[in-house]
DNA sequence: TCCGTCATGTAATATGTTACATGATTAG
DNA sequence: CTAATCATGTAACATATTACATGACGGA
């Protein structure tokens, strides 16, 4: 689905979709080699996408489209969550006090340094008026990651601030 | 490190462990059977758990819980982002603004959902006397929760007012 | 010439889920 | 007595990452 929609967007290679996929997804979705080109060679056998001329760049096809948007309508599947941070706060009382502050110290750093990424991925993508019809949904996503990071800033800060009152 | 963590809790089978992860980790962590029993089996043979009595309770160690202390201290692995909704808004051109809008107003009603489940949780943390040295700790994971949660209603509100400006 | 990047792919390995097999115990 | 839950475990399968192998090309 990844690999078909971001074809979608324009033809590629399968290196310039990894990079893509790590560069524009990034931040709520990954896909690496081993993935890609097996991928891309399923994709090409049941003729979903095309490659074109000697340098090998793949196109969809209509017929991906249209199976593309099958994938897309079917039922979001959750992924078992998996979040080290929490668990180790969760374990805060083996843990201890001070490793859990500077765990959070950290979070509420790299929520920040997701803000400013995130500032520069709008500006990127604002800059882009052949994309002008994507870039509504697209603000979607960064919009998202900007929410969810303010969140985690706040949640660190009460936190700490919870935390200071222990031991 | 999460079948040591709820063992530092209380003694449990590992059909007791598997719904204690499931039901308080669960917004943040998941094992399967598959994981448990072979993990649990590891410990063992490294003396880390013991299986007491006949009904097979496992206990942690001494040498158990310091080994755990060095699985905390150990950096946080990001684990790869894989957000099935954000990618579905991200090709929304192609999937639709409609169904957009559903998956969104479908997300919203998940989060309201999960803030309900934290009220619950909450509350049953709170109502364990026996575990207060560890609630601090727990209520940590309870609110990054709500702040995750509330964060996710700001934003579908968010898009569903700018999707309403697309086509 | 040599290094970094582009480019494709495979193999080994790691990780994780699901289904199955088995049997005890408990509640209706 | 029978269905559900408790309890442990394995095997098959699915998924995914990492390292490796190969080679082209452009710039310093």
């Amino acid at each position: 689905m990844a690999v078909l929609g971001a074809l979608t967007i324009e033809p590629m290679t399968g290196y310039a979709l990894r990079q893509a996929i790590r560069d524009v997804l990034g931040h709520f979705w990954s896909e690496s080699f081993g993935q890609i080109y097996p991928a891309l060679a399923e994709l090409e056998r049941q003729g979903f996408v095309t490659r074109d001329g000697p340098d090998t760049t793949f196109t969809i096809t209509d017929e991906g489209t249209r199976h593309l948007r099958d994938l897309l309508s079917q039922p979001i599947q959750a992924t078992p969550p998996r979040n080290g941070l929490l668990l180790r706060l969760f374990l805060g009382r083996t843990l201890g006090v001070e490793a859990c502050r500077t765990l959070l110290t950290t979070a509420k750093a790299d929520a920040r340094q997701r803000l400013q990424e995130f500032d520069a991925l709008a500006e990127e993508m604002a800059a882009e008026p052949e994309h002008a019809a994507n870039t509504p949904f697209w603000q979607l996503t960064v919009s998202a990651g900007r929410h969810s990071a303010h969140a985690a800033i706040a949640w660190a800060d009460e936190s700490l601030a919870a935390l200071s009152h222990v031991e």
